[in-house]
DNA sequence: TTTAGATTTGAAAACGGTTTGGCTGTTTTG
DNA sequence: CAAAACAGCCAAACCGTTTTCAAATCTAAA
């Protein structure tokens, strides 16, 4: 059933059809009323392509997706469709072939010029992310989700991650640790700065000096936190505390304490973040685990919402979001083992 | 830049522009190469809303996203786009925003009226699923991943879940095992039926009777795993093994095991089933995991590469396909210990 | 040298909507 | 009471391609 069909069975010209379901003004509310109820029965429906070619909108927001399959990506995405769903858009998901550099500026240059998308919404920036500089280059919408010190007016969401991690180590040296790990997530991304910005600036509160034989970085994978955790246990010096970036990190760095016969909470605390997955729960650990909190899903949905209004006219230089992120201590931290 | 202007520029016609860049054969071939070089040039690139509008194609492949986080969604999805990278074809995620089953069949419905997909991706299927019912009574094309019994035509590719459980089921028979529980998946999927399939065929072979106390179902997280394990080895008479539907669920089971002062792979015996995920690989855990394995992202990598298939005319019939499973055993499975 | 046939090219009609500008009639205003 | 404002509707142009059908050009056969 096409427009005209529509139209012709209604009695009315496309012209007021079109408005009236569109919800314009300059048509009287009887005859939207009519319209939008004979649609419905007769089940006709614009088409969508047709829409997109007038209009010039591509109904869409992408997400580019890294290589190395991240299980946020999915909490984060189901986020974003809880949004989405009511609203005539769509995700579209763009794959990375290559971790090559030029390559990812490539892939986004030739998604800006074919036009599927709206806006993009860009993860893990780097503080000098070239990404950033291209779609506001190329005039394409975007949202950050996370941030840059990139001097480019744009609009971001990110998490308090300095702050959450400071808060973390700062509990830990409350708590009279004074030896103190982190594991972080790949170097270069500005998160991982802003966590170790937290680290250290809690460290130096506390009057402890940093050694760099204990901070680590790399993928959120069960298999680096366990690597890891055992190459800071087995030092002559070893930590009595860890901080992990992920809850996979953190099943590694559990798996390495027991390894080696050491109780989590007891011999060596462990915090880790917790982006909140249904699948995983840092409550349900063994012992439960301290995090720093802060819902994936959450920010997928904020950040198609945020898309939306920079799509609906809103000021870049209005979205700015930064959320605070909840520490919860669980059974994994305890005062520090005294010195034998 | 529009088609008439790069038309203008290279002093073709439209026309034959359109059919330079689009393969026809009524182009000769130096013109072709004129054309695509200049176009790279220019950077023509034909825009993709009047494409799809005039095609009728939607460039796109529809995949419905479940409320629950499932981990296993976001590996499916990277496999999909490692093989639509090269394509002009899109993945569009759709979010279920209820699970009401209803509510589930108008979503379907809505989205191969709004012609936004050129095909779907079914997950998870019930041996008579209305989904497909659906879809094929709409004329949509699709593909089912997993199996379903029902009496319509369709493509499919799904693992040997039932060859699996009973390939695993039997090895730990065969290591002296005679009370065995299974963890399965949601009732109802076709998967979870294949599995009790195999897991009571290699127990009457095995000439032991099903206990229905050994048998729990429900989705794959942490938790569930725990609970289930922790209810069946607090049992009187508890099982020596545990064949668990996940790795998420797996991890649940370790922690059972542990929680009670049982040791995984001399207490007690676990598989598990294995989608393989980067980040938390079953090698890895402690002690190793026993797994029944198949890679989800090479299941969508096939899925998108089958689909493109049924698009380019290949007949349905012709596209099933059947993958057996890897049984890999490592230190988590052991002889039953002696009775005491 | 024609002419039929094959090869390239182009003009114009779709595809299915949205939106501009204009046209009625009705109501308000000076 | 005439002029102006307004509400409600419509005809037609347009979005940027693909594709049908016809025309132009070239090649080979008669």
């Amino acid at each position: 059933m096409k427009l005209k069909d529509f139209a012709k069975h209604v009695g009315l010209s496309p012209t007021t059809v079109s408005r009236a379901l569109s919800g314009y003004p300059e048509v009287s509310e009887v005859t939207r009323a009519r319209v939008t109820e004979e649609a419905a029965r007769l089940g006709y429906r614009p088409n969508v392509n047709a829409v997109r070619l007038k209009t010039g909108r591509a109904g869409a927001i992408g997400v580019v997706m890294g290589r190395a399959g991240e299980f946020h990506f999915a909490e984060f995405m189901a986020g974003m469709a809880e949004r989405l769903v009511a609203e005539e858009t769509d995700i579209l998901v763009i794959p990375m072939s290559d971790p090559d550099q030029d390559d990812e500026m490539e892939l986004y240059r030739r998604l800006v010029e074919s036009r599927r998308v709206d806006a993009i919404i860009v993860h893990s920036p780097k503080p000098s992310d070239p990404r950033i500089a291209l779609l506001h280059e190329l005039g394409m919408p975007f949202l950050v989700h996370g941030r840059s010190d990139i001097d480019v007016p744009h609009a971001w969401l990110d998490i308090d991650n300095e702050g959450a991690i400071r808060r973390a180590t700062s509990h830990l040296i409350d708590l009279g640790h004074r030896r103190i790990a982190m594991i972080n997530g790949r170097p270069g991304a500005t998160y991982a700065i802003h966590r170790d910005n937290g680290f250290r600036g809690a460290l130096q509160s506390g009057g402890i000096e940093l050694d760099p034989q204990l901070l680590a970085s790399g993928n959120f994978t069960d298999e680096l936190g366990f690597r890891f955790a055992r190459s800071f246990l087995e030092q002559p010096n070893p930590p009595t505390a860890i901080v992990a970036g992920s809850m996979m990190t953190a099943l590694g760095v559990y798996r390495a304490a027991r390894s080696l016969g050491l109780q989590v909470g007891r011999d060596v605390s462990v915090i880790a973040h917790d982006d909140v997955f249904p699948y995983l729960t840092a409550d349900n650990m063994a012992p439960s685990l301290s995090a720093t909190r802060s819902s994936m899903r959450a920010a997928g949905t904020r950040c198609a919402d945020l898309v939306l209004q920079l799509l609906a006219g809103r000021s870049l230089t209005e979205i700015h979001e930064l959320w605070p992120v909840e520490l919860i201590l669980r059974e994994s931290t305890a005062a520090a083992p005294s010195p034998r």
